[in-house]
DNA sequence: TAAATTTCATAACCTAAGTCAACGTTTTTA
DNA sequence: TAAAAACGTTGACTTAGGTTATGAAATTTA
């Protein structure tokens, strides 16, 4: 159960008994349903998850409109920092897409942890420079590339998205209307007959 | 020439004279004539910057085409903190859009004040977690506005923006020509008027 | 301060995305 | 497994932004 995240953290620190027992005492293994909501808006986000199977998205709703920022897949770890930083509520909603199980713990314990092994300070430290670079990512992508470009580049980079996720969802990642998408997938299949 | 700076750390955390001297002895002060460039794409950012006067704009390159994602005025801090950290080469420009002063210090400087004095360390956090909300912020907006919207929000919460910066430096922090920011003007502009 | 450059606005036309509606297919659920 | 819901495509039409070109005003620079 614990094999993924535990070989996650490894390759970023190594620890000794102690430091990985204390760690997987403080994991909490669920299960969520497709369209569960793992994390929802309005609540305080003071816990960080790391995904062991199935695949989820996050979005913000916007007088009713839900704009789909990022898709996440297993071994993947996830938290909005913002809200687990400031302690506010969260604008961030968390939304299984298939089946999830996830292992999660909490902002408490974690903090507990920094003060008792040194080590994971590292471990916080790094899955914040992470994120950041992750938004960073996303933010260079919204600035610098159209629809189209964004759609062919989900194509060739990250081919699960495409395959595993509907399109009305990768439409809003887009930013665009499925219609819109439907069109743009058209246009392409079209320039590749030629 | 360093009492902003100092201003704005002891915002964030309590300084010991000790402390304040080593802090102070890092810092280096830099004047920028007007289109010079503070930062250029391919350099590795291995400093931190902080405003004095001016101000600046950061903007990728993507074949030519300038595409501007922020705006920095005095008593802020900046640093493309991807390339900081990873050490790679930065894709980010920064460049003076009036004179500007700016006091500056390296990383290794940095690092060598965080072995020394640990209250550093909390500064460093705190400059991180700060650059983490603003990315976070700019994601937000880019995701869930639309150019008019994002203009009249800029309108009112960043008035020094509109006042300062040239317009089709705007339109391009918008996402838009400058051509479609001047209808934008125009139509609001009409709205108004009824 | 005169010339050069930058900035801003506007017009005409083009293009991609939005909107609305219809319809067939797939998936979910009772 | 039958009915309901969700999903994806297409068409007709609208709208916002892109492109190209022109010119005036403001700012910078020599």
């Amino acid at each position: 159960m614990t094999t993924q995240i535990l070989q996650s953290i490894k390759s970023i620190v190594s620890l000794n008994q102690n430091e990985e027992e204390a760690f997987v005492n403080i994991l909490e293994v669920k299960q969520f349903k497709k369209k569960e909501f793992l994390l929802l808006e309005g609540q305080i986000c003071d816990k960080i998850i790391f995904i062991n199977s199935g695949c989820a998205r996050i979005f913000y709703n916007v007088d009713g409109v839900e704009n789909t920022f990022q898709f996440f897949f297993a071994e993947r770890w996830y938290t909005d920092f913002s809200s687990f930083l400031t302690g506010q509520p969260t604008i961030e909603n968390m939304q299984a897409l298939e089946p999830c199980e996830v292992i999660q713990f909490k902002k408490k314990d974690l903090y507990q942890l920094y003060d008792t092994y040194p080590v994971f300070d590292r471990v916080g430290r790094i899955l914040a420079e992470n994120a950041f670079l992750s938004v960073s990512k996303l933010n260079q992508m919204l600035t610098n590339e159209e629809p189209e470009q964004r759609y062919l580049n989900l194509m060739s980079q990250r081919p699960e998205v495409v395959q595993r996720i509907p399109q009305h969802y990768i439409a809003s990642y887009l930013g665009i209307k499925p219609e819109s998408l439907s069109r743009i997938r058209k246009r392409i299949l079209l320039a590749k007959e030629r």
